[in-house]
DNA sequence: AAGTGGTCTAGACCACGGC
DNA sequence: CCGTGGTCTAGACCACTTC
């Protein structure tokens, strides 16, 4: 009995796992105090260390505030700013099934620019996904992902017309995305854009080109996002 | 002896302020290997524990990397991403001087659904800066800053004209800016922006509005940004 | 095999908060 | 006052990387 117990978890671990679970549960809500240290060494019979390293980590992630002389409280709960997720995500956090339209799917292109981007040589194959984006019955944004055609090989149409991207890459790739960089700027519709959104050209749209590395820091999907003004909006924090 | 020693500084504070200061004087550069738990536990007499707290927890500042069972190594140095900085701020982190000109300065006005936004009751008088930013010669951005004017009496613009919003607020006032949550989306170029900008009606515009918070987590500035298509990107970095 | 980070123990004292 | 989090000790074993 050193390193792990019971099952093949880290004390720390399975003591933030019952944390996590009571506040899922909502047997915890916000504000709500939580074990001290010595009460949590007590109940898992593991040392003060062990108790404190559980809460510390979980005060770092946000799920829990710490007030020293009071205790260790349920943090309000947070958005999810500045998170990596896609859109199938987002909507599902909203409570809202994602609906869209594939558009356009290849695995032969070449282009120079988005390769350099994607750190390939520059006239490696291309799977290009094209994807226009619905809320409701709507066509709202256009987005073109850019992967290496020989990295992924065989990207289906039906795991990605119902799945979403990032499960499909997950789950059949055994690659995990880690993060990405994005840039932000302001377009207007031109005449393809224009009639695959059904909106009138010249129309302003956000657009936002976003490099999305795995987390073994390879430079994984190029994606071009454009969005139809007025019908979304990115949310930001920022810190000082 | 226990929590402090010589100074009035933790143990692990201490650790992390030498190593610290090896990297700021180039005596450490990126990728260079630091002392390891045990060389730093020796060398500074504390135990393993705090010698691996100073580590872990620059590490999750950024300042290090650490890789399991290789070693602790210099971090390469980070672009700031998804920092709240002031145009002011921004423009000295890439060696250029921010010129900008007051276009508006009143602080006698209201708006019900600003003073709401500010938290503040919808009479109150709001003072108003706004600016347009320049790029050389160039006008490619109008900001709108909208305070409480009850709270920020006698704003200055001679101190506005050439230091940052920010930097007055902070010497004057002694408010000092935590984080800001933004809204961004795209619009085109009505006419007063058109003129103002000189650029034609209808041009697209990155549209940003902020809500900047005090560290005391008081709504205290709304920013309207608009800013010219081309002219003008915002780099943002996600994680998962 | 040697050295590294990661987890853990079984305690200790200090600083702070609320009663 | 008592209970809380924050720092710290002097070790231990495990998992991993490097050679």
């Amino acid at each position: 009995m050193t390193a792990n117990q019971s099952n093949g978890q880290h004390a720390y671990r399975r003591i933030q796992n019952v944390i996590r679970k009571r506040i899922e549960l909502g047997k915890l809500r916000p504000g709500d105090v939580v074990e001290s240290e010595r009460e949590l060494a007590r109940i898992h019979k593991v040392s003060l260390m062990t108790a404190r390293h559980a809460l510390a980590d979980l005060a770092r992630e946000g799920v829990v505030e710490r007030r020293h002389g009071a205790g260790t409280f349920v943090a309000p709960p947070k958005i999810h700013f500045n998170k990596l997720m896609s859109y199938t995500e987002q909507m599902a956090s909203r409570g809202l099934s994602a609906r869209s339209k594939i558009v356009r799917l290849s695995s032969s292109e070449s282009d120079t620019e988005i390769a350099a981007r994607l750190s390939l040589p520059s006239a490696s194959p291309l799977a290009v996904v094209q994807r226009v984006r619905l809320a409701g019955e709507e066509p709202f944004a256009l987005e073109t992902c850019y992967l290496s055609a020989d990295e992924f090989h065989g990207l289906a149409v039906p795991s990605l017309e119902r799945g979403s991207l990032f499960a499909t890459l997950e789950r059949d790739y055994d690659v995990t995305l880690a993060y990405a960089d994005e840039e932000i700027d302001a377009t207007d519709a031109d005449q393809r854009v224009s009639d695959l959104l059904s909106i009138p050209r010249g129309t302003p749209m956000l657009r936002i080109r976003q490099l999305i590395y795995s987390s073994k820091g390879t430079p994984t999907i190029y994606a071009v996002g454009l969005y139809r003004s007025g019908r979304h909006t990115l949310l930001i924090r920022r810190f000082r």
